[in-house]
DNA sequence: ACCTGAACACCGTTCAAGT
DNA sequence: ACCTGAACACCGTTCAAGT
């Protein structure tokens, strides 16, 4: 009943050979569908259709095809209309844009926001209007280095843990809950509060950072 | 030359036999000094004196092994003294130590951000004082918590980053130089004058959120 | 030029056997 | 009770050989 050996996806009669671009497309879609873990030379080559060893022709190692699947991914980022709206908006959809960015991919979330060569790379390339937004505001050239710190890191923190999972309201709560109730008690009034605005972390948090960016601003 | 077998590390006569503490500790150091690629459960028991299996009669896994670790790290975490100063440095003192805890253990950074079950337990445990910091500030509950997701988050991002590497201002200054001077223009006067004050980012990411919180408690 | 197969040096973990 | 050894089903990668 077992299939004999390889040739297992669809190899077609013109089958094109492989290619880099070829190679990275089945592995962002290995990734996609069973997470990191299932990234495998041999697992790739199978879906390909090609010996593992054959990828090495176009690849020089596992890390390299990571890191080309994190500059895809990159690349996918649809960057938003420079000096639409106001500069908070700006801001907003920049973030936005790109947590839209980690949330297409989750198994890929911890190699985007890990991967220093291939992300910093990226981050240069994508970070230009958030910087733009950020000059807009009236900060000066540091800050605006810091504030775009800021809001790259918290995007960081927070698709983590959206990926991760585990982190919602509800769950922080029944964690709470394993606890005498007496304990932690500006925590357990804190997320019965949030709790009640699902999904409003994201928003909220950048609604801070651009607060604090208009104030350092006005300071100026 | 080479050694027979196992028994490298300082067997001593009353060798103490394993325990969950004792392979934890080894472990930590195993990572501490090599990474975590490095830990491997053979190598970890050829530091213990020890069958690699033996490990298995203390720990069911190595993923157990990798939050045991995480969760000893988290025990580690000096909390700041609750109601010291006020709430602006009870937030730097909370991040500070959170960050220092990252710090003395850059290669389970990732595990700390990442392992979910593990470090939202852990996030329980530290969180209070950072929560209680932000309700003193007069944010209503439901802010309390979006505002200390979104210290949580940046300080992740930041320490992710800090333990990457690559993500300093000169060597995103050396990645822009590798573009046509008139690319990126915003960035180039961003990071040239952070450049100027390094290692203030990170406070001055705190400064942003500060500012924010206080804005949006005055305006409640 | 491009692809392949066997082989090497590793993994985590199961299971039956030792003391 | 605690520890061990052999074995299984995997890994990434090197290298010599095929077409």
């Amino acid at each position: 009943m077992s299939r004999p050996s390889k040739r297992v996806g669809r190899p077609r009669a013109d089958e094109p050979g492989l290619s880099r671009e070829r190679i990275l497309a089945a592995a962002l879609a290995l990734v996609d569908e069973h997470g990191l873990a299932a990234l495998t030379m041999r697992r790739l080559a199978e879906r390909l259709g090609a010996d593992p060893m054959s990828l090495y022709h176009h690849l020089p190692n596992k890390a390299a095809i990571v890191s080309g699947l994190v500059r895809a991914v990159f690349a996918e980022m649809r960057l938003p209309e420079p000096g639409a709206g106001e500069w908070p908006e700006q801001v907003r959809a920049w973030a936005g844009a790109y947590r839209d960015l980690a949330v297409a991919h989750p198994n890929l979330v911890l190699q985007i926001v890990t991967d220093a060569a291939a992300a910093s790379e990226a981050a240069v390339l994508i970070g230009e209007p958030l910087h733009a937004a950020l000059e807009a505001a009236g900060l000066p050239p540091a800050a605006v280095s810091h504030a775009a710190g800021l809001v790259v890191d918290f995007v960081h923190g927070y698709v983590l843990a959206e990926a991760g999972g585990e982190t919602d309201d509800d769950s922080l709560i029944d964690l709470l809950d394993r606890y005498p109730p007496d304990r932690f008690p500006v925590q357990r009034r804190a997320h019965a509060a949030a709790r009640a605005q699902p999904g409003a972390a994201f928003a909220a948090g950048l609604d801070i950072v651009i607060a604090g960016v208009r104030a350092l601003a006005a300071a100026e």
